[in-house]
Formats: C-alpha cells, sequence, structure tokens
DNA sequence: AGTACGTCCTGATCGC
DNA sequence: TGCGATCAGGACGTAC
C-alpha cells in the first residue's frame, strides 16, 4: 500500500507529467467525505483557478503548493493513486475524483476503498507538527529513534506504524525493517539494545532507500505508465514461503490488528 | 500519557 | 456454480 517510497514515487510522476505550472479547474469530487478541511464546497472553490507551483511530500502526504499560498495536501490511504492523463482517454475503474488542468489533462484521483482523503489547508506544516523525522533525511538519527521508543512499553512494530516516531512507514516496510534488523515484531520496544535500535535505525533506511531506487528505475523502464506499485520487499508474505536468508519458513502473526511477517530463526522472540 | 481496539470502505479470495 | 464470510490496513476516535 502507499507507504514512503509509493507516496515519493508519486510524487515523482507527478513532477515529470508537469503538474508543476498547471491551472486547476474545478475539481470534480464524487466521495465528499473524502474532503477533512474545509467543507467541500470551500475546498472546489478554493482550489478552482488556482496554479500549482510544486509538488512536495511530507511522511505519505503530498503537498501541492499553489500560487494564492494555499496548498493542496493529499493522502492516498491504502489504495489511493494518482494519474495525469489526457480528458479524453477512459476513465478508470474506482475513479473517484479529477482536477481538470488548463493545457487538456486531467489529474485523476483513483481509490477502490475511499481511504484517500484531501485538504486545503493554509499551514500544512502546523497540522504535521507532530509527525515524526523523514527517515531519508539528517533528522532521523540513531539518538532520535532511540528516545522516540525509550520508554514504550508497546510492540517495536505497532511503534513504527506510529507517524510520530518516524513519517512515512507503513506495515509492510514495518515488517522489512524489523526483517532486515533480525528483531521480532513483539518485542516491546523499550528492552531493545543499542545495537539493536543502531541496527532498525539502519534498516529503515536501507529498506527504503532501496525501494526508493527500484521505483526510480521503473519510472524509467515504463514511462509514461510507470507502477504504482512493486513489491520491492525481501521478507515473503505468504505461507510456506522461505526467509531469503535461512530458508526457515516464515510466519504470520498478528499485531495490533496488523498482519505481521517475519522469520522465526532470523527473528526470535526472546533474545538472551 | 500510553496502550489497545473498532471504524471506515470495497475488491479479491475462500469455504461450503 | 454461487453466495456469504473474511481479509487487506492508514489514520483517527474512543475507551481504559
Amino acid at each position: 500500500m502507499p507507504e514512503l517510497p509509493e507516496v515519493e514515487n508519486t510524487r515523482q510522476y507527478l513532477l515529470r507529467s508537469g503538474l508543476a505550472g498547471q491551472r486547476l479547474g474545478a475539481p470534480e469530487i464524487t466521495w465528499a467525505k473524502t474532503v477533512r478541511e474545509p467543507s467541500v464546497g470551500e475546498f472546489i472553490e478554493g482550489v478552482a483557478g488556482r496554479t500549482v507551483t510544486d509538488v512536495q511530500r511530507r511522511g505519505k502526504y503530498l503537498i501541492a503548493p499553489l500560487d494564492d499560498g494555499q496548498y493542496l495536501v493529499l493522502h492516498l490511504g491504502m489504495t489511493g493513486s494518482l494519474r495525469i492523463h489526457d480528458a479524453g482517454r477512459e476513465p478508470p475503474p474506482m475513479l473517484r475524483h479529477l482536477f481538470p488542468l488548463d493545457d487538456g489533462r486531467e489529474l485523476r484521483f483513483i481509490d477502490p476503498r475511499k481511504f484517500g482523503h484531501l485538504w486545503l489547508l493554509t499551514d500544512p506544516a502546523d497540522a504535521m507538527s507532530k509527525m515524526g523525522p523523514e527517515p531519508l533525511e539528517p533528522t532521523f538519527t540513531i539518538g532520535a529513534l532511540t528516545e522516540s521508543l525509550a520508554a514504550r512499553k508497546a510492540p517495536a512494530k505497532a511503534l513504527l506504524l506510529e507517524q510520530s516516531v518516524i513519517a512515512g512507514l507503513g506495515n509492510l516496510y514495518a515488517d522489512e525493517a524489523l526483517f532486515l534488523s533480525g528483531i521480532h515484531p513483539e518485542r516491546t520496544a523499550n528492552t531493545l539494545s543499542d545495537d539493536e535500535l543502531s541496527g532498525l535505525h539502519r534498516a529503515i533506511v536501507t529498506a527504503l532507500t532501496r525501494s526508493v531506487a527500484a521505483y526510480a528505475a521503473a519510472r524509467d523502464a515504463e514511462w509514461p505508465d510507470p507502477p504504482t506499485a512493486l513489491s520491492p520487499w525481501t521478507i515473503p508474505r505468504a505461507a510456506g514461503e522461505g526467509c531469503p536468508r535461512c530458508a526457515t519458513t516464515v510466519e504470520m502473526i498478528r499485531v495490533r490488528g496488523r498482519s505481521s511477517w517475519y522469520c522465526p530463526a532470523c527473528q526470535p522472540k526472546d533474545v538472551t
């Protein structure tokens, strides 16, 4: 599902498609609950006629500054994706919203499960002030990770999903980072050793960096319709599959209601 | 405050 | 073959 690498891929796709510089027409919103702020009417009125000046990303949020100082903010939820196509082209199934562009194309918001959301904000930085560090920027340090986990008794897996701890991780990359660092998903966060914390920090950066690169290569190879989803992780997510490191059959448990795949040999629950 | 869990959604898949 | 039940999980609201 859209996590940091997928959202970053979307950002790069939108920029390369020339969204910046385009003036938006009145958006067609077919699922009103998608708009979180302001009202749907104010959102449509506020977006119409404005020009997009850039596409930025914070965690899993896409932020498009507009030429009047406001910001169009998008979250893809679990199944959302964005495409820019000619207005005449057959609309895809599950098209939920569209933003007409002044060059005859349109920005399409496709979202089967309707978990994506839209905002029109004057101060997105304030709205996102509780979000944790960007894992691919220098602010994400071992010290920052240690500090945010030190007093927590929840399972490590659950905390990796909290956007206030790290911005941009989701269920799949959380599992991947735990696998790469050899940490069982149910390990209590405040029992992680210094070595485990530094290994987890490195694993998060490695997993995300690897995936961002995989998307970049796919964009180049498959332009102008690059994939919105790859599977650029190493821990298998299917019953009966073997660990890529030791061939032990991987297992799945539920942590906070989320499926968590791990290798019982490489990620022991009890560390001595 | 920290932790845990239900809720929103619908296409795909599973079991009888 | 068909149909109901289950699963998937990001972020938030609520409860303890």
